[in-house]
DNA sequence: AGCCATTCAATCGTATACAATCGACTTGAC
DNA sequence: GTCAAGTCGATTGTATACGATTGAATGGCT
């Protein structure tokens, strides 16, 4: 992986280490202790966004958030560009930053693009799934169904979080396992009401179980298609949550 | 606990945004005439990245790039800033920013998310297409022809981009669209090359006729096949060329 | 009274300045 | 000759300051 492609192996200067060392990276987690302001204030941000904290449409002043954290307005700037970037939070050329109002719409549209990506991992999975994999989805769906039997409704939220991040990893490709952690990020929020309805854990359950069948049976389509239902069920369920609030 | 629905207009303040204009995110054509230093700089600079001015493994220093723009160091720095959140460029602490040199164990990891968003919006649009759309996706398709004719690959080029747009659009799902058009811009560097092989761009063409009979018949599982083989195949051919140049 | 122009205040975007951090080089000892 | 520690330089990350643009309010005019 250190080889890069070099589209354009003749402008390379001799002295610059241009070849040398690229970073191992890829890995985009917010990586170790080093104290960077700027990358631990979106993350809190994020969190107060997903835990509510700030309401949809509120507008978050660069002032305000500096004070609050000590810091001066640059690195806040910052963050908010991140979470503009990430989708969260939108930019008005001189009015601020607001915390973005999604409509049903938009949310339907993104469950859509996810349950397309997860049945896409699934798919993969199937066919390049090896034995640590399978052991690691094995693990996280006796967690789920620990948590189901148990009723811990926010256990099985965490430990759905881990069952889906087992196929990711299962899936070879790690391109497709950051876009698909990075939209899992991005609705959050919306999936934990899922679990409040009545029997919507162990129905999750019941696909769980299929989908590990599938997908240790090496049925790449039925994975696909197991996983497609079982996202695509969560945005219709959150569309019916709206609808009984609306009024 | 308030969800980012708007649901609960009472938090509402004055005059909230919470409408659903997306703003394409990385719209900021040149034809306004704001001043908008920062987003000039995004733009010029993915430019000379995909255009190989910058080669991977290059490290962009935010001095020079101020000097050469006259601007100061902040633009610049939100620019790469911009550049790292789509993937373009990578920073390492304190050591720089430095053009990603993406592997190709990588470039095709993207290649098969791209063929599946893809397949996908065109399955969308089989069905979802009005007149309208499918006036725009003749006309794409029109011009493509016409650029092949004359041998154009400059030409051609940019009308493919075109004509996936038509699709885009057509898909009715915003939020795929803009996935979409992100991962198109990252590859756009590489699709480039795909038009110099032999009869690629005829072959291509002759893809993009499918494809519009599929769309234009309301046929979503052949428009969908149709488009993630004319993906996959530039992932392939992007692969053989890479092996032909290695050694 | 209603509408329009001007003024005003607030906020963003940018410029400049400073400090902390890390790598590379030099220098010295073993 | 090799290794290690210390110093230096370079670059990022953050702080502060300033100008420009925009929305809103106020006062005058029709």
């Amino acid at each position: 992986m250190d080889s890069a492609i070099d589209t354009a192996p003749s402008t390379l200067k001799a002295g610059e280490p241009a070849d040398r060392s690229l970073p191992a990276a890829s890995s985009a987690g917010p990586a170790g202790g080093v104290k960077r302001k700027a990358g631990d204030i979106r993350d809190r941000l994020e969190q107060e966004i997903a835990t509510g904290t700030h309401p949809a449409g509120e507008r978050l002043d660069e002032q305000v958030i500096a004070a609050r954290f000590g810091v001066s307005r640059t690195p806040v700037r910052e963050a908010i560009n991140q979470l503009v970037a990430g989708g969260l939070v939108e930019r008005i050329p001189n009015r601020g930053a607001f915390v973005r109002a999604m409509g049903l719409a938009e949310l339907v549209e993104m469950f859509e693009v996810m349950a397309e990506l997860e049945a896409m991992a699934g798919r993969l999975a199937a066919r390049r799934i090896d034995a640590a994999g399978a052991k690691r989805l094995e693990t996280a769906l006796v967690a789920c169904e620990a948590a189901a039997d148990r009723e811990a409704h926010d256990a099985y939220y965490y430990e759905n979080e881990r069952f889906h991040e087992a196929i990711y990893d299962a899936c070879g490709n790690a391109f497709l396992a950051g876009e698909a952690r990075r939209l899992h990020l991005r609705l959050k929020a919306f999936r934990r009401l899922q679990l409040r309805f009545p029997h919507r854990m162990r129905q999750s359950l019941a696909e769980h179980r299929r989908i590990v069948a599938a997908i240790e049976a090496g049925d790449g389509p039925g994975a696909e298609a197991e996983l497609k239902g079982h996202i695509l069920v969560q945005g219709e369920r959150f569309a019916d949550l709206v609808a009984t609030l609306k009024p």
